[in-house]
DNA sequence: GTCGTTCTTGCGAGGCTATGCAATAACAAC
DNA sequence: GTTGTTATTGCATAGCCTCGCAAGAACGAC
């Protein structure tokens, strides 16, 4: 079932500890989040909540919205995800998040792209001098025109 | 850091002429639209949709959410707002936007303030001669912590 | 003032996300 | 296997925002 594509370092081993993870904490393993979480483990890169739910809903239609997002919340603590939003304001999770990273999206194309520790560093720290303000690199929206796209007129 | 910016040297004044702005381009001008403006004319700094929705029917029972949505549309496309979102992925609309300037929210408290060209500046620059992409400042969200807030615990 | 054009509104419906609550299922202990 | 505890689910509901559509209002022309 699963092709060659081992990709990151972590793949869907990664995910193989999340039973542990939860029960760990005393939380519970249940087929809605085992759901969840296959078809996290095939996602790379991005996903919405409301894509997650369909996704979800094409394997099991009976699932319910809310359980995706208590689940993602769950998940979201225990390092799995994170989240932010994207340029029009909807949730947006990163899925294994390799390394916190700033978003940068086009308003015209909707393109999106990345933006490390490194590229915001200077920024980052002068809020941290100037305010004593601790960036959260994940919580970084940047919005723009790429090289092809044009501001609205106005 | 302040929590709203100050009262505008414009004032009601910079309002005035949106009846004209309007008609200039064939639109009109309605109780709606006018009432919407009074509000607004009344705003400084940063309001979000629903925030105007309410106040609205404060005066007027009988708003409906979506007329003012739409008058926020044109608004902007005229120029007397600006759009963006909030570390919560909330709209937020900038009243006279006198200069663009990008959101510094704190995931904690909620608390927000501005950031403006100057201080983005390397960044922004950065961004410009590696990728061409133009950011436009109004819509760059920086989400973190203030100093008397704590990322969640995980 | 009347008329015609066309922009707007009101309204209903829908999508995304969050939350409260009672019923249910997981899990640990026996 | 049974039982008790309590995390979760399913469901209903609600808030914010968007969109389609038909009825209505604003504006210009006469």
């Amino acid at each position: 079932m699963s092709t060659s594509t081992p990709a990151s370092p972590g793949g869907k081993a990664a995910w193989a500890g999340a039973r542990e993870a939860l029960r760990e904490r005393g939380l519970r393993w249940t087929p809605q989040r085992r759901l969840i979480l296959d078809v996290l483990a095939e996602t790379s890169g991005h996903i919405t909540g409301a894509e997650l739910v369909e996704r979800c809903r094409a394997r099991d239609a009976a699932t319910i919205g809310s359980t995706v997002y208590r689940t993602l919340d769950v998940l979201e603590e225990l390092g799995y995800v994170r989240h932010s939003h994207g340029a029009d304001g909807r949730e947006e999770y990163h899925v294994l998040p390799l390394a916190e990273h700033a978003h940068i999206g086009c308003l015209g194309c909707g393109a999106a792209w990345d933006l490390t520790w490194e590229d915001a560093r200077e920024l980052v720290e002068r809020l941290e001098a100037r305010n004593g303000f601790r960036v959260a690199l994940g919580h970084v929206m940047i919005g723009g025109y790429c090289p092809g796209c044009e501001p609205a007129e106005r």
